[in-house]
DNA sequence: ATAGTTAATAAAACCGGTTTTGCAAGTCAA
DNA sequence: TTGACTTGCAAAACCGGTTTTATTAACTAT
């Protein structure tokens, strides 16, 4: 009952198998094989349910078919949907997904890039946590394939495909102070990666052109959600004069909301309430919590195709692209 | 910069492959390999930073150090959260994983198993959709090691971890009833695979033994929230009577607790309310959801030992084990 | 002194493919 | 009619490891 290879075919059928491997590969034509050999072989190979070793084959070609998902925490919302998406599109074109949280940890990160290329893998796709530069510069300069999102490296230019922070936040606070908003917060977390510096700066943005004094609580990453609660409920007890939150996660937004509700606040009359990321229980709220969208699908498909384009065509290995994509405002109940 | 292999060592310091090979894998004394060439090899190996590849060492072992994480649905909540876990455990081991989502498609199921099957993966952890019962006896003819989670094949002896469904609805249910809950609905899936089935007679069974009348709704798998939510709020209003839901999914809870929201009664006044399966944000709301939690890492943890254990003793793949793990059931201020 | 061990390592076979090179027979042009 | 070119396929090399078998020199026992 084992698997039959080609040397079994070429023997079986007195071949050789570097003549079996051609017809396999519809190189018959292009190696002047006959139609009749041709024939035979394609349908003994067939009948026999003759399977070619994925493995062998990347020895030979040095491809594996194989992308490293790199992410924060596959777990996560965001990146689970991420990585249900990215699979589908892998599959279609005959690529594997294996993921690895790195848990923000470069240690971690740096380690899980070595066993990936002692794996050699093909590509890979990660949201990096800092200090990782020089890995990822080590694979670019071996030709391995990156796109790096959510975040990126500011000191190393690699492609890229991230969502418009910027442009979120400052359209959600714009949004907060049409709607009557006078004292917005921002609560975020106390990170130096690109994608929440940039939430930050899109905040002070719009707060700044309407002359508004900017109000920030920075949380930790590593936090429970327990910690995050007792910190936010503080901050508000601290500012009762604040009017709108905007929450830069939607982990923190969830925090917040618990925060909000022991205070017994009431969202959207004491406090509007929007939170970067959307999230399916948001709609389930009562009311529902208004969010900055992240087009999943669509960074899953950007990622893709930047990558396989890469993988395809040699050419496209040295140009760097950056994609950013506009995210959605969904306004909910939560806003005035 | 191309990476060096085990023929270079060798041919650098003069000494044949093989002798290089048993002393990188530690058979230096079993083979009489004097002290001295061994340091030399060994610290030339260290210094050049050889990296021997893994795929090379899969086609000759056989073994590629992979295991195939089979699920419904990777972005899924409780299936994220075990790959989370079984990421960790596998990594302690030297396992890479591969995921993949079934959608409870039978027909892609069998395919994502064809395609594993030339990939040569070491183990199979799945999360099987009906009908598939062929499929997975080819894979233990072959003595591939696989264990399902969260349902079974009925008709198909595996190696399984899963929840005691039956008690979770049971006690959830003897819970409602003990607080007072007379009319105890169930809103469930249409679905025949084993845990929903567990689930609806866990529910049977308590309401039985006291003597109430079974309730029960059957949504479907496919269907999109919005419609779940119609179907339940219809399900409520024909069924004025109601006083307690048990939902058989979380996904169904949130939905049911949409409907409950859009029909303005108050949980757990006039309906108590609990979820199969907990989630991160059962705790946000307010109140917060009761839910039969199952122990994730728990479940990851059972998976992977008992995976590990046929992997790396032939014996054991002759005995089958079945791991029931007994839920908890998490009383927060949906019940009374 | 000679066969039999043993130590220490080299050589070769194998895993299952891909790709380059080789070769005999037939065809064509000079 | 003979060298050059094509046809159609076989043979071999290679990818980078593991494992089995072979070899040689020194050592031991008879």
């Amino acid at each position: 009952m084992k698997k039959l290879s080609i040397n079994d075919i070429a023997r079986q059928l007195n071949v050789a198998k570097s003549t079996v491997s051609f017809i396999l590969n519809g190189k018959a034509e292009e190696k002047r094989i006959s139609r009749e050999l041709s024939k035979k072989v394609l349908e003994f190979a067939e009948q026999a349910g003759y399977r070619p070793s994925q493995l062998a084959k990347s020895l030979s070609t040095g491809k594996t078919q194989m992308i490293c998902l790199m992410v924060e925490k596959i777990s996560d919302h965001f990146f689970s949907h991420i990585a249900y998406h990215l699979e589908a599109l892998a599959y279609k074109s005959g690529y594997k997904i294996i993921y690895c949280s790195t848990e923000n940890d470069p240690d971690k990160a740096r380690e899980l890039i070595s066993v990936f290329r002692t794996r050699q893998v093909d590509g890979y796709i990660i949201t990096p946590p800092v200090n990782i530069d020089a890995e990822i510069r080590d694979l670019l300069n071996d030709n391995l394939p990156v796109v790096l999102f959510d975040r990126y490296l500011p000191d190393t230019p690699t492609d890229y495909v991230g969502l418009d922070n910027y442009n979120g936040t400052r359209e959600a606070v714009e949004h907060l102070i049409a709607a009557g908003s006078k004292r917005i917060a921002l609560v975020t977390l106390n990170s130096g990666q690109t994608q929440m510096l940039e939430r930050l700066s899109g905040y002070m943005a719009a707060i700044k052109r309407h002359k508004l004094k900017p109000l920030v609580l920075k949380g930790h990453f590593e936090d429970e959600m327990e910690a995050t609660v007792k910190l936010t409920v503080q901050f508000l007890k601290d500012n009762a004069d604040v009017d709108a939150i905007l929450f830069a996660t939607n982990y923190l937004a969830l925090s917040g909301i618990k925060a909000i509700n022991e205070l017994g606040l009431n969202i959207p009359t004491d406090i509007a309430v929007i939170a970067f990321d959307d999230h399916d229980v948001f709609n389930i709220f009562n009311p529902p919590i208004s969010a900055i969208a992240q087009p999943r699908e669509e960074i899953a498909k950007q990622l893709f195709n930047t990558l396989l384009d890469k993988l395809e065509n040699k050419e496209s290995l040295k140009v760097v692209r950056k994609i950013i994509i506009q995210p959605k405002l969904v306004l909910r109940g939560s806003t005035r």
